[in-house]
DNA sequence: ATAGGGTTAG
């Protein structure tokens, strides 16, 4: 049906539904609308059908988009490319290229806008081969030279590294044709690869500049640690956004200037500067790394207080920020209030309750939240282990780490292994932690022999701590701490013959005995750095007493670590 | 009569 052969009555009908539907905000509005256009035939108009796409998409709604679609019994190529659009823009790629086949198989034949989604949603599931064959398909139907596809295909290729390609698709646009999106796209693809001096020199080129071109530039340069040049660009912006000031305070994050991290994002308040969730979630992560529970009080007040909408990246960072600055119970009070929990908000709290001992409770949550349909991956599992390693799970520790490969098919890594290890070694599991060490596929690291000769320490076993020790000399040669304690181990055993051997061993290499291992604490302001038996303190008399007291007082009241209660 | 791209986050 076309328009023209459409009665009058209808086709007013189509453009006030049109432009209702262009005012929904809720999907409460969306659906009532809906139900007009069911009543009145409308949802079979294409025209129509486009716009309730577009309004599904920002509103997040793939589900009712996809089903609307499917009843439609002629879509046009525009129903098409809204359908493959929405399917990208709310992350299901793989259904936008299944779109795309049936719209092939229907005949209808795609266009530019078609091919600028779906290079997008090939880029997103990272289909090289699938997004090589849909660039010839841009070929077959004469789009190579639309600027979006252009824009897409070089972001395609730059995503996978390939730099070269991107560059050959650039290069081939003619110049009267690149647009800032262009330029920009071309520009982030040299700072992906960590070319700046390419990416400079493009920005020095190009005949305009807007702000996203400044942020990708800058973004750059902090990536790769180049503080100065991301500061003395920032300074220079025309007219920062928001995302210019996230931008600059997720750089300082990034290179662990916490603190810078924290004063920008005050300056920016300060000025009048109103923060997004993406600052809100990157500054409340920088406060998790700062460690101070003053200061991400602080930024949740501002949170509370300005209405954020509490979604999983605020969430996550909330819930990660009060478990590293030591208040548990408020990390589970934020758990518990998410309306929406992705994959990262229950990998904050596993990690939160397995740093802070409770095992049991850790590996609730994780069955907790595969009732829930959300699935674990290596993050969880290293939680997961290292939950069951301080508390001492061997069994329970073994029987996850088989189920983490066999079910759910994730490749250990070297921290899986490290909790295994350190696992094995406490238990006095020796062979087992060697055993597991020699079936790694990659390079065992220092912390994994590290933990096999801690476990040979307390076990006394001197030939597997030969075996370590020899591995961990190789890994790191300079440490003169892998010496000393061989030499303690062959002195606690009388055999003064290889203490002496190790002795000229060091000698020879030039390695000096070296200072043992400090920690710090600050109290007041001041920091106070300590060792292990360290008396030098002047009040660590007191300091003894009083953790005799309180060793005595949790004896006497019968409270083991791991145990104690915090009521949720 | 309809539409599409680049920059910031755990």
């Amino acid at each position: 049906m076309t328009l023209l052969h459409r009665h009058p009555d209808f086709l007013t009908r189509t453009l006030v539904l049109v432009e209702r539907l262009k005012g929904c905000t809720t999907l409460k509005e969306l659906q009532s609308v809906l139900g007009f256009m069911i009543k009145t035939s409308v949802d079979q108009d294409c025209f129509a059908m486009n716009q309730f796409m577009t309004t599904c998409s920002t509103l997040g709604c793939w589900d009712l988009a996809a089903s609307m679609f499917s009843q439609v019994q002629n879509p046009d190529v525009f129903l098409y490319n809204a359908m493959i659009r929405v399917s990208v823009q709310c992350s299901y790629p793989l259904q936008a290229l299944e779109q795309y086949k049936s719209m092939l198989r229907a005949g209808v034949m795609p266009e530019s806008h078609t091919f600028s989604s779906l290079i997008k949603g090939c880029r997103l599931v990272q289909a090289l081969r699938y997004g090589k064959c849909v660039h010839g398909g841009v070929w077959k139907n004469g789009c190579k030279r639309d600027v979006f596809v252009q824009t897409a295909a070089i972001d395609f290729y730059a995503s996978f590294g390939g730099i070269v390609e991107s560059e050959k698709v650039f290069d081939e646009m003619p110049v009267s044709e690149r647009d800032v999106f262009a330029w920009t796209t071309m520009l982030s693809a040299y700072a992906q690869a960590g070319d700046m001096a390419s990416a400079q020199r493009l920005f020095d080129e190009m005949p305009e500049r807007n702000n996203a071109t400044w942020n990708t530039l800058i973004d750059g340069y902090a990536r790769l640690g180049n503080l100065e040049s991301a500061q003395s660009l920032f300074e220079n912006i025309p007219d920062k956004n928001i995302i210019s000031w996230t931008t600059m305070i997720a750089c300082y994050a990034q290179n662990k200037l916490f603190r810078e991290a924290v004063t920008l994002f005050r300056d920016m308040t300060n000025l009048g500067f109103s923060p997004d969730e993406v600052t809100m979630s990157t500054i409340i992560s920088a406060c998790a790394h700062l460690g101070s529970l003053d200061i991400g009080r602080e930024i949740h007040y501002y949170v509370m207080q300005n209405r954020f909408h509490l979604d999983v990246y605020i969430g996550s960072a909330l819930v990660d920020m009060y478990s590293k600055c030591g208040s548990l119970e408020k990390s589970l009070v934020v758990f518990y209030k998410l309306q929406e929990k992705n994959l990262f908000c229950w990998n904050s709290v596993i990690d939160g309750l397995a740093v802070h001992g409770f095992a049991r409770k850790a590996l609730m949550m994780l069955s907790k939240m595969e009732s829930e349909k959300i699935y674990p991956n290596w993050v969880t599992f290293v939680s997961i282990l290292n939950a069951c390693n301080h508390a001492g799970l061997v069994e329970e520790g073994r029987r996850l780490f088989m189920r983490m490969k066999k079910d759910y098919l994730i490749v250990p890594r070297v921290e899986h292994y490290g909790c295994m290890v350190a696992l094995f070694s406490k238990a006095g599991l020796l062979e087992d932690a060697l055993g597991l060490i020699r079936s790694m596929e990659s390079e065992p690291n220092a912390f994994i022999w590290g933990s096999l000769l801690d476990g040979c320490r307390v076990q006394k076993n001197l030939e597997i701590a030969r075996i370590c020790l020899d591995a961990l000399i190789l890994l790191e040669p300079n440490n003169s701490g892998h010496y000393m304690l061989l030499i303690n181990m062959y002195a606690a055993s009388n055999q003064w013959d290889e203490v002496t051997k190790i002795r000229r061993m060091m000698k020879g290499r030039g390695i000096e005995k070296g200072c043992p291992g400090h920690s710090w604490i600050e109290i007041g302001g001041d920091i106070c750095q300590f060792a292990a038996s360290d008396r030098s303190h002047p009040a660590s008399d007191k300091i003894c007493m009083f953790l005799n007291d309180l060793d005595e007082q949790m004896r006497l009241s019968n409270i083991k670590p791991h145990e104690i209660s915090i009521g949720f």
